[in-house]
DNA sequence: CGGAACTTTGACACATATCAAAGTGTGTGG
DNA sequence: CCACACACTTTGATATGTGTCAAAGTTCCG
């Protein structure tokens, strides 16, 4: 099974992060409020509105469970019942989608402050995997207790919906994208995403690490990794970015925007 | 605008096959409660639990709005402010999404029963447009009454995540077409689809008429509309489906489904 | 009947995949 | 600490699926 290769990668699957693991961590989620208002739930709750007072009722009633997930570990499984959201804490995830024929394929990266999980609340049970692609923490966000919660604090359920609106709206983007741009176009666009991102966060958006590997990134843009490699050689060569590796600098985002909207000339 | 050719293109269209030659339905508009547990709020709030009672409570305290919308015309546009979620009562749409640089992409078919406009909760505008490919009627839920009945009915706010979620799932299901399967796999994927949906409908599943033009089934896949047509030729030569105009039938399903998951060999 | 929208088919072009091989970096075990 | 294996990346040569361009055919409707 092809989806397994990222288990492999590390034999020692067993600390798998359960919801239960979560003893050792114990002495952090006595802090969740403060925790979960600089990241955790923010993109949930927090923008909101500015109620001081429901941010406490979030942090003292749901009870999170923080998870750590070490590089290559998978948080959860297609077919794993459905209990909980993930927010991203701090790491990196892939979700991969299977289809029927044993064929996958990356449908998304995820970073901090994201919600992992959002297509498994219809059907109660997961149909992607998410593996981490670095060591990586979680908040479990059990999604009975969120309901209940966000149904005494309607601006949390407001914010719920715009979060899952939010994630048809990523998949329509990435819809567009690979019905109707060609291979460069479909690169700069992934690179000014993850740039935009990663600012986003705080980080530099002018250089970063790719978590992924050539393979990963062409998987989630429909190429396949010899293409990735060969655009981002191409893009390097006009002097649009750096590429060492996984280490990529953003040396003209101009450029990549205009090869993103019109193609390269 | 590319929008508006949908618009332009008839001014007069008539011939169009309804799944109900409208006028015919006059009688049941005026009992919304029947009409809405046969069809339109069926996917929202009925599959729900069995409560008559609260059915009753649907129906009596939810305005809804019916309207028609001819072949042709836009339920709404992207940048129109959102206020409600449209059921497809009877007919056909078709969603495009536009890109920033003029291109635009047929992203979804909405057929009776599904809900359009799950994408525009978040922005609280469209983003998309929304066109009959024939006559249609739809029912319009504004979305603060149905939030605010949805506060008071558990099973009704569980359903609309529910629809929410499935909507991710689906949008996952052509990311998944468009990235990872050949031109031959999605058309026979998207015949299948079809089929099924008409017979979910009470239609047959072997026997349909398109409603849209070869090069929105071309946009919906990532296609030009030549390679469309013939990779129809194709199946039609290898005996697996029947092709004239828009009425198709399905002559071997069991084939298209191989294609599907193996390809054509 | 004539025009418009749509569909089909053919010839050819091109973007991306496939196959192959060499190159680079990284972690592990001796 | 080295060396070996392994995963990953890069690059080239070639193949192929799908796009592009063009033209004829069909159906519909005024």
């Amino acid at each position: 099974m092809t989806a397994n290769t990222a288990v492999r990668i590390n034999p020692a699957r067993s600390r798998m992060p359960t919801n239960a693991a979560a003893g050792a961590n114990r002495g952090k989620i006595a802090q969740c409020t403060t925790t979960c208002s600089t990241c955790n739930l923010r993109e949930l709750c927090v923008p909101c509105c500015g109620l001081t007072r429901s941010e406490m009722d979030v942090a003292d009633r749901l009870v999170f469970t923080r998870a750590r997930v070490r590089r290559g570990e998978i948080l959860y499984r297609a077919g794993d019942r459905f209990t909980a959201l993930y927010a991203v804490r701090n790491g990196f995830f892939k979700s991969t989608a299977l289809l029927e024929n044993g064929r996958d394929q990356v449908t998304g990266f995820s970073m901090t402050g994201e919600i992992l999980g959002m297509d498994s609340i219809g059907p109660e049970q997961h149909l992607s995997n998410a593996t981490a692609l670095e060591d990586s923490e979680v908040c479990a966000i059990p999604f009975a207790g969120l309901q209940l919660l966000a149904h005494e604090i309607p601006c949390l359920q407001r914010q719920f919906h715009r979060t899952m609106s939010r994630e048809i709206v990523r998949e329509r983007g990435v819809i567009l994208l690979l019905g109707s741009m060609t291979a460069e176009e479909r690169i700069a666009m992934f690179l000014l995403n993850l740039s935009q991102r990663f600012a986003a966060r705080g980080y530099s958006r002018a250089e970063f690490y790719l978590r992924m590997t050539r393979e990963e990134i062409g998987s989630y843009l429909g190429l396949k990794l010899e293409t990735v490699s060969r655009i981002f050689s191409k893009f390097q060569h006009k002097g649009m970015i750096g590429v060492q590796q996984k280490y990529i600098r953003i040396l003209d985002s101009a450029s990549l925007e205009r090869v993103m909207d019109r193609g390269l000339d």
